[in-house]
DNA sequence: AGCAACATGTAAGTCGTTACATGATTTC
DNA sequence: GAAATCATGTAACGACTTACATGTTGCT
């Protein structure tokens, strides 16, 4: 039995053997824009992968007070993350804070709303530009355009955040619109 | 100090007095689309909010082998919703698992990406016309453009749910382009 | 010499899910 | 009279966060 965060480190793994480290920088601190991880659960999730012959490890030479760790995944993780791909999804609860506070929109008064509006497009600005960097940066490379590399999965990902921050721009105009509009 | 799934019951008791049956309804098995929860979390929340005086409950005649408890918000619960509305966000970790799944699509041959992004084409559009139909029966309704309704609020987060899905299936075009465009 | 980055682990606590438990009222 | 719905609670477990703990290497 693999967990969800299982499957993300197999399928970091499965482009570049790394580190616990290493895998703590993408899903930390870089961007995780679809998926976070802190590194006191990555650790123990790389150990029980390792008991269940997801993964391996070789021990190199590091900066660490322990052994540095580099993981690399094994046949079987491969065909677990692939068989996972393609099958049945898990219901995505949705959890989104924002929609919850704009539920009770009505509750406040039209600066409040204003207010609260002009911080949702702020972020989703901010994001917007965010992604479109990054997008930029892959288009450069050639790997993007071959549905074999990873690059292409990535640039895939960025299109979806960058396409899904765009609706959500379009929808601050829509509401402040009809805001704005009524006699308030 | 209240959670966030302490403000969305609070967002919900500003509406209406309800159960906590009531509100397991509309978090659990309902509309549930930007937030839920299931009964097990919902009760000891209500007695966490009781006891920091944002709820308060009476008994009344009810079906249960227990006494059936009617909760409404007070002042108190009504001041902290309405200071969180407009206070700083929480950082929303995204957790994607349609989009952890496609940063791997690299690793499987065109058919399995296709049934990959069918899957997510499918559940995408029975999303988007469950949206549209309520969509319809609220604006049927005149308390949704009155920014000071309930209904108001409820109709803008599902024109977000809208706009979301539909910029989901514009993506999946792209993404099936790029898919089948590349010689594989 | 000092600081940032490297590097891995455990402990305590919160949030959320699944399962256990119970029994009255309404509907067919 | 059987089944669905109403109605509230607890227990055990898994997922995730925050805090504790430690020490090395490389850069300035």
């Amino acid at each position: 039995m693999v967990s969800v965060l299982g499957y993300a480190l197999l399928g970091l793994l499965a482009r570049a053997p790394s580190t616990g480290y290493d895998l703590t920088r993408v899903l930390d601190r870089d961007l995780s824009y679809f998926w976070s991880a802190r590194h006191s659960q990555i650790y123990p999730e790389l150990a029980r992968l390792e008991r269940g012959d997801h993964v391996r490890h070789t021990v190199i030479s590091g900066a660490g007070p322990r052994p540095t760790k580099r993981y690399e995944i094994t046949a079987r993780g491969r065909d677990a993350l692939t068989a996972w791909l393609v099958g049945e999804p898990e219901e995505s609860i949705e959890r989104n804070p924002t929609m919850l506070r704009i539920s009770s929109l009505w509750l406040i008064d039209r600066a409040a709303a204003r207010q609260l509006l002009d911080g949702v497009r702020r972020r989703s600005t901010d994001r917007l530009s965010l992604y479109r960097r990054f997008a930029a940066e892959f288009d450069a490379e050639p790997g993007s355009a071959d549905p074999s590399q990873p690059a292409f999965a990535t640039r895939a990902t960025l299109e979806a955040g960058i396409r899904s921050q765009e609706a959500r721009l379009a929808w601050c105009d829509w509401l402040q619109e009809r805001l704005e509009g009524s006699g308030r």
